[in-house]
DNA sequence: GTCTATAGTAAGATAGAC
DNA sequence: GTCTATCTTACTATAGAC
């Protein structure tokens, strides 16, 4: 994910790196979904022309989604799942480094949108469904395998990681038709009840 | 919600009655959202060609949007917050009833999305977002009424409330992202779980 | 009340200069 | 690699006949 070819010489126009690049697209795609996000709109966000997403994404429109699903998949990847699994840590202690990370940087405090649940609607899920399921997976499997060292049962640890995803996407919905960011707040502090031994 | 004025005579091009019309043009907004929902598709789906839909909604887009929410509206308050605090019925049977509603006649078993979640992008968020966030709560305080029913304080039969509602639409993006309606179904099930005293 | 036809605008996408 | 300019299509919206 980092810039591999750089024009040793003749910097004229200079390259927009392709990891901010990404993060300004995707910035878009969560807020505005995949029908509301135009060339224009990406265009305008990145700082290039759209000729020049053209030429960086030969495919448009939907070769960008491509794009950036496949750099938040490695984003959620290296700081959500390897973490989970993390075995110098123990269980206790990665479920709360791994909330935080998903409350802050993941999704600013309820702020900020769920660029899966974003490009859920019809169109969108017709060209990435199966990204989305993936994506959607590899949370539930992070998250079952954690449940595994908290020494529940494979299904009841499969049934929690699914509960995880159900309350962080719901704590999401709620948050943004309320237009506060208590009931995801109060969500996040439930997901640790779900792993408290008692 | 019923067709009020029915010209005597000369019935030629027969109107198209305003309540399945309403129907066909919320299933349109529930699968595609605002943005992808373009008024050929809501012409085509309504059986009316779009100068027809204009006629009946001279506001246009936002116009047939916000006759949907309203039209969504009266229906959850009919079929969702009045059940729920039937005093001739207990609160146990009453959740029960209510559950099945949203399960099988509002989301057809999880296939089915919520109209607010597929309004809930920026531009349609930007739209009716005071709409979206006024049938939220109706929801929250149908069943924060509820919850006092079962003998709750007013601050937990809160909580309990906007569990609810998180429980729901999360379950129902899972069950989407994941092209499986267990996590949806399991969650209605959790629901009742929430109010067992114990 | 519904229709066909059309105006005006914004969309996705490409060609070619620098 | 980025840009301006342009093509074609799809969109929102309106005019006017039946």
């Amino acid at each position: 994910m980092q810039c591999q070819t750089q024009n040793s010489k003749s910097l004229r126009p200079k390259k927009v790196e392709e990891q901010e690049l990404l993060l300004k697209l995707m910035s878009v795609l969560r807020k505005k979904g995949y029908d509301g996000s135009s060339l224009n709109v990406l265009a305008e966000a990145s700082g290039l022309q759209k000729a020049s997403l053209y030429h960086r994404f030969p495919g448009g429109k939907k070769a960008i989604t491509d794009a950036v699903l496949d750099f938040a998949d490695v984003w959620v990847k290296s700081n959500i799942c390897d973490p989970l699994s993390d075995g110098s840590v123990n269980p206790e202690e990665r479920l709360k480094q791994v909330i935080k990370t998903i409350g802050i940087d993941l999704y600013d405090n309820g702020h900020e949108m769920c660029l899966l649940r974003a490009l859920s609607m019809d169109a969108s899920h017709g060209l990435f469904g199966h990204k989305i399921k993936n994506s959607m997976k590899m949370w539930i499997d992070a998250f079952t395998l954690l449940g595994i060292d908290f020494k529940f049962s494979k299904e009841i640890a499969a049934s929690k990681a699914v509960q995880v995803l159900v309350n962080i996407q719901g704590g999401l919905v709620v948050s943004e038709s309320l237009g506060s960011i208590a009931p995801f707040q109060a969500t996040l502090k439930s997901i640790e009840n779900l792993y408290k031994k008692s």
